[in-house]
DNA sequence: ACCCGTGTTCGCTG
DNA sequence: TCAGCGAACACGGG
């Protein structure tokens, strides 16, 4: 379930296991050429031997740097809908929809597991980040470096498409996805409907906190352990077992609003609605939400 | 069987 | 040229 906070989630999870290791081989299932693309299953035996010297995320996407006999090697790895970075001792069955898999010098076997295939993992030559195109075209990350509020309030001045829709591109927002963007907006009190060259300066300042606000807990909920116990490792939500959605709007269509702090206006009528905007699912109260 | 899905891209239309 | 849609991708779950 990878918007920004799981990817933050796995960037730490990688950096842990994986940064000062050498990979000893580096393979990919068979079905995973979509991933891989415009790459090859083949061009993966170049990792081998590489040392990792480093990770970074910004938005959703991952950035490995390795140190490889002919200079530096860079990973681009985008989760998609339901890619996941995993760790497996050296004896263990892969996980299921493993699609490729780095064994490192520690005996440890790394897999990126990716049932749907809508992600991206490709060898970056060189590590030359700036070079691919759709990493070139991000945004300031949120959780990096901050949000300039009064940058965001120039870009969204231009925009008239639903806000809810503009906070979600990459290049003004990077990592905000579709339930970050329903969360913050109903933490600013903003109508998810509204032209983003709508808002005032105050409800860009607003904005700007709900979704600092609502990355900030939505990572605290994915470090709870998880409900098998006793595990220290950073978990996936949905790994969590049978934990109750931690989301204040989002998948709570029908719900009376939860009010209480988040709710900008205290009207104690609203009921959480679902409304469709660009294809996706917008949760919100419209009672509160303005 | 039908609908839905935490992401992104492509093609069509006005 | 561009904003705005819908479909497509691929697969499982309710």
């Amino acid at each position: 379930m990878p918007e920004l906070p799981e990817v933050e989630v796995a960037a730490r999870n990688l950096a842990r296991w994986a940064v000062g290791r050498r990979v000893r081989a580096a393979r990919a299932e068979a079905g995973a050429k979509r991933i891989l693309r415009p790459g090859s299953p083949a061009a993966l035996r170049g990792l081998a031997g590489a040392r990792v010297s480093g990770v970074r995320r910004v938005g959703k996407n991952l950035m490995l740097t390795l140190d490889g006999r002919s200079g530096p090697i860079g990973v681009w790895s985008h989760l998609g809908m339901t890619g996941k970075w995993l760790r497996r001792g050296a004896s263990d069955p892969a996980p299921r929809f493993s699609r490729v898999e780095l064994d490192l010098d520690d005996g440890s076997h790394l897999h990126y597991a990716d049932m749907r295939l809508f992600g991206r993992f490709r060898l970056v030559p060189r590590a030359k980040f700036d070079d691919v195109a759709e990493l070139a075209a991000l945004g300031r990350d949120p959780l990096n470096d901050g949000i300039d509020v009064p940058g965001l309030g120039t870009r969204l001045a231009r925009l008239k498409l639903p806000i809810k829709v503009a906070i979600m591109d990459q290049r003004i927002l990077p990592g905000v996805g579709n339930i970050q963007a329903s969360e913050a907006l109903f933490r600013a009190g903003i109508d998810p409907r509204r032209p983003a060259k709508s808002l005032k300066p105050a409800e860009v300042r607003a904005l700007a906190r709900g979704v600092m606000t609502s990355i900030r807990y939505t990572l605290r909920q994915f470090g709870k352990t998880g409900a098998d116990g006793g595990r220290t490792d950073i978990e996936y939500v949905e790994e969590a077992g049978e934990r109750a959605n931690p989301f204040l709007v989002y998948g709570r269509a029908g719900a009376p609003c939860p009010g209480g702090k988040h709710r900008a206006k205290r009207t104690g009528t609203g009921t959480v609605t679902r409304i469709v905007q660009a294809g996706r699912a917008t949760f919100f109260c419209a009672a509160c939400q303005h």
